[in-house]
Order: C-alpha cells, then sequence, then structure tokens
DNA sequence: ATGCCCAATTTGATTGGA
C-alpha cells in the first residue's frame, strides 16, 4: 500500500509543528506542500529529516513556495515548469518508487479579467503542454497541489454565489477538464463521497464552522495509478488545530 | 460593505490570498 497527499500549509514557518504531527499521524509515501513562503535558506530541512523523510523545495520571500517530501529518495527532481518562464516557485516533481510526482501551487487568479487572471490561464496552458510530455515519459504519474479551481458546482458551497467568481469561471474550468482529457482522474471522484466535502474555507464569517467552503485542492491520477486507486479523503482534522491553515490535506491511497 | 480572517512585509497599514 502507498499513499500520497497534498497540503496547503499556507506558511511552513507556522505550520511546521503542525506538519510534524501530521506526518507522524499518517505516514505517507510522499507529501506536496505549497505555500510555504520561505526561500530555500529558510527551509527546515532538519525537522522533516529527523521526522524520518526526505525532502526537495523551492521557494521564495513572502508568496507562493512548494515541496516534496517522500519516504524514498526523489529521483530527476524538476523545479516549475520546463518551457514555461516563471517568477514563482509553484511546481515541484520527483520520481518516487516509479511513480512520477507532481506537486502544484496553482496561480489564484483574483479576479476574471485581471492580470493574475491571464497569468493563470498562461500557467495553465503551460502546465498541460508540460504535463502531455510527463504523461508519454511516465505511465504512473499523480498530479497533486492546489489548483484554485473548483472543477463542479458539487464543489462549491454556494454555487449561485460563486457563478463567474474566480475559482469557478468557465475558462478555469475548461482548463481542469483540459488536464483530465490528457488521460487523467480526479481520484476523489472515483468514490462515494459526502456532499459538501471541501478542501478549503475562509478564515474569516466561521466558514469552517458553517461548512462553508470550496474543493480546490485535488489529486489527479494517470490511466495506469488509476487502477491501483483504493481511497481519497480529504483530512478535516487538521483544519480543527488551533492556528489552521485555510486549506485542509487530500490524501490518496494506493495497492501495490 | 470591494468588508469579515490570516500571514508577511511595505508593520499599528498594506497586499494577497480564495
Amino acid at each position: 500500500m502507498k499513499k500520497f497527499a497534498t497540503w496547503n500549509v499556507n506558511s511552513l514557518a507556522v505550520r511546521l509543528p503542525q506538519l510534524l504531527d501530521w506526518l507522524a499521524a499518517h505516514p505517507v509515501d510522499a507529501l506536496v506542500l505549497q505555500e510555504t513562503k520561505l526561500t530555500d535558506d529558510k527551509f527546515p530541512t532538519m525537522e522533516i529529516g529527523e521526522a524520518g523523510y526526505q525532502v526537495q523545495w523551492f521557494g521564495q520571500k513572502t508568496y507562493n513556495g512548494v515541496a516534496l517530501i517522500t519516504r524514498e529518495r526523489a529521483e530527476n527532481v524538476v523545479k516549475n515548469i520546463p518551457g514555461l518562464p516563471d517568477e514563482q516557485a509553484r511546481v515541484i516533481a520527483g520520481t518516487v518508487g516509479g511513480v512520477r510526482v507532481i506537486g502544484g501551487y496553482f496561480p489564484n487568479g483574483q479576479a476574471p479579467g485581471s492580470d493574475k487572471f491571464a497569468y493563470k490561464m498562461n500557467w495553465l496552458d503551460g502546465l498541460r503542454r508540460w504535463l502531455a510530455d510527463e504523461l508519454r515519459a511516465h505511465e504512473q504519474l499523480v498530479l497533486m497541489g492546489d489548483f484554485n479551481i473548483a472543477p463542479e458546482d458539487q464543489d462549491v458551497y454556494d454555487p449561485v454565489a460563486w457563478a463567474g467568481q474566480i475559482h469557478c469561471t468557465t475558462e478555469e474550468r475548461a482548463h481542469f477538464q483540459a488536464l483530465l482529457n490528457l488521460g487523467l482522474t480526479d481520484a476523489f471522484r472515483l468514490f462515494e463521497q459526502a456532499p459538501k466535502s471541501w478542501s478549503w474555507w475562509d478564515y474569516r464569517n466561521l466558514a469552517f464552522r458553517k461548512n462553508q467552503g470550496l474543493r480546490i485542492d485535488h489529486i489527479l491520477v494517470s490511466e495506469a495509478l488509476k487502477q491501483r486507486v483504493t481511497a481519497c479523503e480529504i483530512d478535516k482534522q487538521p483544519r480543527r488545530n488551533e492556528r489552521p491553515s485555510d486549506h485542509a490535506p487530500v490524501i490518496v491511497t494506493l495497492a501495490d
């Protein structure tokens, strides 16, 4: 059995104790982090190493930043998207136990029509082009992270209020579908799930307590890997912590 | 109500997140 997971920690400096607790309770073969918000020199490699994990990391000051935490050494590590010049640290990939693991912090996009939205669209174009190559090179592949896209209305607590808003636009959803069209499957939807399953809840408005959220953190698996998936779940527990991230981890379980 | 909370830097104010 293998487990892969993704978690937007919204500042690893703040969330490191929670990360170490979580890893102790949930041993995984690979975990990708987003929004570490740390320059490379500040990354807590020692603490993660002492927890029994190897780690690859790629960050910047204040914003973004990703990491790939693994039991076994990750091979052929790639940072950001080849062929897409990008100032922002958003992607880290490596091969672990024969599986290509890609972690991404997709751009937020802020608002349709904004410069940041245009950047998001261009980034998604670049990601899709690279993913097509990666899928040709790696039969077993998982793409996971904070997609900042709610794929369907069932992934939104109030689809009417969110219609056309960021994370829910037709353009973003078309990009999500384009990733699926490459031969990827949303692992979460392989299984019956409770209605109103979210991976993110706004810090404001008591949103977690009222369960008002979005499902924007995803795990997409290639056809070969899909055959091995036995479970996929969102772990809401860390969202109940004191000083939680606004995102919850998503975990996929695979047969050997 | 271009607001609420949270994190980080530009710090007792602003920007970005989602």
